[in-house]
DNA sequence: AGTTGGTGAGAACGAGCGTTCTCCCCGATG
DNA sequence: CATCGGGGAGAACGCTCGTTCTCACCAACT
């Protein structure tokens, strides 16, 4: 009966991604992580020694999934200007999850923010990447301040973020992609 | 020494909206509140039958008092593009609040959203009054399609509601004015 | 003056939290 | 076969929470 580590620390994950993900991190105990993730409390406290220390676990895991699957639709593209379009068919796709709701980093931030600098940290660095990856496709597209044009971008992409999650609908990353096409026109050279 | 009834609501709402908005909602007791406001828990409770009902005002306020800001924001000005750009001005005053903490309805949505429908339709309904003056200063400017702009524009507005909180900077509310600038040009006849 | 009713201060209660401890079982080692 | 160490189940601990209760007190009415 005795798991090996990985697969321990995989379960423990998962479970913690879902339970955290849906409910918030601190509504949810690390006894209910136990009871989902089928791993003993001991063994659970030997693999991450604190609640704190699952939590950044659990963001620093979201945060490289989340990576890898914005990759992924990006690099379905080839045209620069198809590449940034593609961050938001990107969000489409992310916001029709069944159990979408919102970004975890943003509502950590929310609830532990203020009394986590750690957790406050993680979110701006999630953040930080985001901005880097849309400043390089700006780039790539010959903007002339593609800085500038990634705010614009990432204004766009955080407001869906944050709309759908509590509008319930998929629908703010087609507006959004729609504001982006006006806001490329009017900033790339044709 | 007994407090009349209004004011005791007043030191009681006063509390409730700086402890859960610098510290989330759960995070805050309701012993914190009654040391904060002075008022003895006794009397709270028959202000507020309990700590569910003292949140929905919390929120109930902070609705109130958001719309009132912006709607001040908005009337200062006069020509119809000027009062949608008096919008981000609003944005900015209020990020450089030094308790800016990002929107008490996301926070909130965030923590309780998936337990509590209350707080959801609240942060629905507090989104939907947004997006109604938004829609209702775009058909004043004679956009072709208001509700859409007024969808493009609310992206940028909660885009840089909670990039503002993460970063901790005011600066997101002039890029965002920056992107309504140009979708204006792209949009509104000329 | 005596009674009543409501108030403030805070103790009390039951539940849940993060974390640690106890106890029992098991497989590996000599 | 005897021993030992690590793991599982879950009780236990100390704390905090939302809510209620106790009790002494004070103002107002008869």
């Amino acid at each position: 009966m005795a798991i090996d580590t990985a697969t321990a620390q995989r379960q423990v994950l998962d479970a913690a991604d879902e339970l955290f993900y849906e409910r918030g991190v601190q509504a949810v105990g690390m006894d209910a992580i136990r009871t989902a993730s089928g791993v003993s409390l001991k063994r659970l406290y030997q693999l991450f020694p604190s609640k704190d220390a699952l939590i950044e676990a659990y963001l620093d895991r979201r945060d490289a999934l989340w990576k890898s699957m914005l990759a992924e639709h990006v690099d379905a593209a080839t045209d620069p200007r198809d590449r940034i379009l593609a961050v938001f068919d990107f969000l489409h796709d992310w916001f029709r999850q069944r159990d979408y709701r919102g970004c975890a980093f943003i509502n950590s931030f929310g609830e532990l923010g203020t009394v986590s600098p750690r957790v406050a940290e993680l979110a701006l660095q999630h953040k930080e990447g985001f901005r880097q990856a849309l400043t390089d496709l700006s780039k790539a597209a010959g903007a002339p301040d593609p800085e500038r044009l990634a705010d614009h971008l990432i204004l766009l992409s955080e407001g869906a973020i944050t709309r759908s999650a509590i509008s319930g609908s998929p629908d703010p990353a087609l507006r959004a992609r729609e504001a982006a096409v006006l806001l490329l026109d009017a900033t790339l050279p044709s």
